[in-house]
DNA sequence: CTTGTGGTTATTTTT
DNA sequence: TAACCACAAG
């Protein structure tokens, strides 16, 4: 192999699901589930999720949890019971009980939820390599995993350190990477833990300290060095140095009060106005250039509860910015307005509601336009006793209606007055708020889709109202890939790995950095703490966020800015004592001096290519159709369910799995198809009739094509091989070539299935085997001799 | 320095 | 609803 195909760069989520999708073929139909979805799946299953048999213990008197009010909580229970070390036996009988059977109702309905890709991973990689189930995943790790490297390996949780372990279990090379100062995520699960304590529990460990900080200068340096000695002795003995070319000058680096946020904010967008074109040098080798917008980051412990008064001043100054968590998609006037059109649907509002929602959404449509939309959305009530369910289809009636209003980016009439947020015009705003209203109907449709009509509505309509805000709380507004000119709003987690020639750490407070640990039902009342090891850093530590005030001071290269302002209430009117403590350090001053650096450049941004990855599907659509493409990939559309959804994957499976079983030399016979289909086909929203038609149809195909292709499985080189293809620069193409086959001319052939009659376009079908022959070439180095497409309905084969 | 009361608040986010 | 904090009283 030459290329890097055999390379898996990825998140251990994703490697898992690679590893499960490859060789479990039992794994093969199970899809998975969002967070968003999970939830759902929970709440529409409360008693088989086991949500509600499970008792929270409150000052020793027990309570069930709720269906809909606990499922988040629920959740996170669910999580650490499979993720983290658990004491099994000190585990209440009920809670146990919940566990398995949440386990078998995913199993069941052919789902994964993020958890249980690294579960049952780390369960199968335990097995022997003669396991029926396990074994072609174990053979594969075995055989092919020589080098395992994980970064940010401090962020790592119990069941990930179980996964890396199980993967090292045959003699791969082990290569961990992270700073344990910069655990922020214990909360989550993540146990510093393991790399405090990697060198004692591995063998053969050579420790390499990077001590050399090229990024900020020596003040900066110092700083942060201070900050995280705080932790002291319970981190790993380090000793940063200033190594890079950043200089240190008196008054780079400020501490400074104020009384009140509204001065702070103002003091903020004055400095950042007198830095603006101050020269600034980003590697030892480049020219000076001058400091723009983008250099600037302002870094809040809580962006939704302390940053309003500056966001408030940039508008107000006109200083562009860009912002994440503090726009609610469902407090969009457009996105209320969707609202209004399926209350309309169960007469919860009038025609009316629904008319004056739009117009007062001023997204560019007429009156005249509603009117003549309504009847969509009242064709929709019309259900009758008998008709199969799947004709009323929530996303179809969305986007009829959408269509039916003839909504344009460019007919969406711009902001009135103050600045954009970001750079991002007000139409492309409202597209992709519209686009996240149709994942969430895509969300909800995928749970529900099997419900009664009158309920679906009525499920559908409650949850809008009731749940979707707080699921869908924070979108990030800025659309798109573009890297806009802006100063940066972020949390200190967000800012994680970021670095900025000047920032901000306004409102440091006491009681919310560090912060106050919170009251409420949490995860310990349903959970017996004693179950679970280091419990406590679930709720959060003092050392916590000492570690992100160290990341917080360590984002900046030159220029520092920590604030303090009280806060509205007695709670977080106080100094933090964070403050206090860096406001001693040597390197601040505690007033600004009169005399701004010198010299002045014209400002210019620093540049960046956005990355993107793409799947071959997407790739697909643009090809089909740019705009449709921009519609799914930029905004998320998403099409109506179709009830056969599911068919044509089912029969991919089925194929992977022969391919996979002839490459071990075993060759299924035509007698096989019943059993193979079964096992396979998974088709969740189809209804019995069609269901069984499916089945015959896929069993019919599957055995004519292992009658009609001896030779070929015989010669199979490889099965549903991965492709990276970058197409251009900044862009990737992923996917996944189903077959490999050596012909009897001894030439290689890539082959493509198509399972259902649906055509497509015969010039899109030579751009997508022109990108697998690429990848091919890329993989192996040689050339692929021919492109075959071979369609399993009927005997149809075009070669090209 | 301890204890009681009344008031206030409920973060952070990835797969 | 639970837990934590500020403040005041002892």
């Amino acid at each position: 192999m030459t290329g890097l195909a055999e390379l898996f760069i990825g998140t251990m989520h994703g490697y898992a699901r690679d590893l499960l999708q490859t060789w479990v073929s039992e794994a093969f139909k199970r899809n998975v589930l969002s967070d968003v979805q999970a939830r759902l799946f929970i709440d529409r299953n409360s008693r088989a999720s086991g949500l509600t048999v499970v008792d929270a213990q409150v000052n020793g008197v027990p309570r069930k949890l709720k269906r809909f009010v606990n499922s988040p909580l629920y959740m996170q229970v669910l999580s650490i019971l499979r993720e983290d070390d658990v004491n099994e036996e000190l585990l209440p009988e009920s809670l146990s009980d919940a566990l398995l059977s949440y386990r078998k109702l995913l199993r069941d309905k052919n789902y994964f939820d993020f958890t249980e890709l690294l579960r049952l991973t780390v369960d199968l990689l335990d097995f022997d390599s003669d396991d029926d189930m396990a074994g072609a995943l174990i053979r594969h790790v075995r055989d092919h995993v020589r080098y395992v490297v994980v970064d940010e390996y401090q962020d790592t949780n119990p069941i990930q350190e179980k996964l890396i372990q199980r993967l090292c279990r045959f003699g791969a090379n082990l290569c961990v990477v992270g700073d344990d100062d910069q655990t922020i995520y214990q909360w989550r699960g993540s146990a510093v833990s393991n790399i405090l304590s990697f060198t004692d529990r591995q063998e053969d460990v050579r420790k390499v300290t990077l001590d050399d900080n090229f990024r900020s200068s020596p003040g900066i340096v110092t700083l942060g060095r201070e900050v995280a000695a705080r932790n002291d002795p319970d981190r790993l003995s380090k000793n940063m140095v200033a190594a890079g070319h950043q200089t240190y000058e008196r008054g780079d680096m400020l501490a400074l009060t104020f009384d009140s946020a509204v001065d702070e904010a103002a003091w903020i967008c004055d400095r950042i106005e007198r830095l603006r074109g101050v020269p600034f040098t980003d590697s030892p080798a480049a020219q000076p250039r001058g400091l723009s917008w983008s250099d600037f980051a302002v870094l809040f412990r809580s962006v939704s509860k302390d940053a309003g008064e500056l966001v408030d001043e940039l508008r107000r100054r006109s200083i562009p910015y860009v912002i994440k968590g503090l726009t609610r998609l469902f407090d969009a006037p457009e996105v209320k307005a969707c609202v209004a059109c399926f209350q309309y649907v169960l007469h919860e509002v009038a025609a009316d509601d629904v008319v004056d929602a739009w117009l007062g959404a001023d997204v560019g449509v007429t009156r005249e336009t509603l009117e003549t939309a309504l009847p969509i959305l009242e064709e929709a009530r019309n259900w009758q006793q008998g008709e199969r369910w799947g004709t009323y289809n929530i996303q179809r009636t969305y986007l009829r209606f959408l269509e039916a209003l003839g909504i344009r980016e460019e007919t969406v009439p711009p902001f009135g007055g103050g600045a954009a947020a970001g750079s991002a015009t007000r139409g492309e705003l409202v597209f992709y708020n519209l686009g996240k209203f149709s994942q969430a109907i895509s969300d909800f449709e995928q749970i529900y889709f099997q419900s009664a009509p009158q309920a679906k509505y009525d499920a559908f309509v409650k949850w809008l109202v009731y749940q979707a805000p707080d699921y869908y709380a924070e979108s990030d507004a800025d659309a798109g890939y573009a890297t806009p000119d802006a100063v940066t709003i972020a949390t200190v987690h967000q800012a994680k790995g970021m670095q900025w020639p000047a920032v901000f750490v306004p409102a440091i407070r006491k009681n919310r950095f560090p912060s106050k640990r919170h009251g409420g039902l949490n995860v310990f009342h349903v959970i017996p703490e004693a179950a679970v090891t280091d419990a406590d850093r679930y709720r959060g530590t003092e050392a916590d966020e000492t570690r992100l005030f160290y990341v917080a001071v360590t984002r900046s290269q030159k220029y520092l800015h920590l604030t303090h302002s009280p806060g509205d209430s007695a709670m977080y009117r106080a100094r933090s004592p964070f403050f206090d403590f860096a406001a001693k350090n040597q390197y601040f001053l505690t007033k600004e001096p009169e005399a701004v650096p010198a010299g002045r450049l014209d400002p210019r941004a620093r540049h960046e290519v956005p990355e993107v990855t793409l799947s071959f599907s997407d790739l697909k659509y643009f090809f089909e159709c740019p705009y449709e493409f921009k519609l799914r990939f930029l905004y998320g559309y998403n099409p109506p369910i179709h009830e056969a959804l599911g068919y044509g994957k089912s029969v991919h499976d089925v194929m992977a799995e022969i391919h996979k079983r002839a490459i071990d030399g075993d060759i299924v016979s035509g007698l096989d198809a019943d059993d193979l289909v079964d096992k396979h086909l998974n088709t969740p929203f189809a209804y019995p009739a069609l269901r069984a038609d499916l089945r015959r149809a896929a069993i019919r195909a599957v055995r004519r094509y292992v009658e009609e292709n001896r030779t070929r499985l015989e010669n199979t080189l490889y099965s549903e091989q991965q492709i990276q293809v970058r197409v251009a620069p900044g862009i990737t193409v992923d996917g996944r070539i189903d077959l490999i086959t050596r012909l009897d001319t001894g030439e290689t052939s890539i082959v493509d299935f198509k399972s259902t009659e649906r055509a497509q376009a015969e010039d899109i079908t030579r751009d997508q085997l022109h990108v697998y022959a690429v990848g091919y070439q890329e993989l192996t180095g040689r050339r692929a001799d021919v492109l075959e497409v071979l369609n399993l309905d009927e005997k149809g084969k075009t070669t090209s």
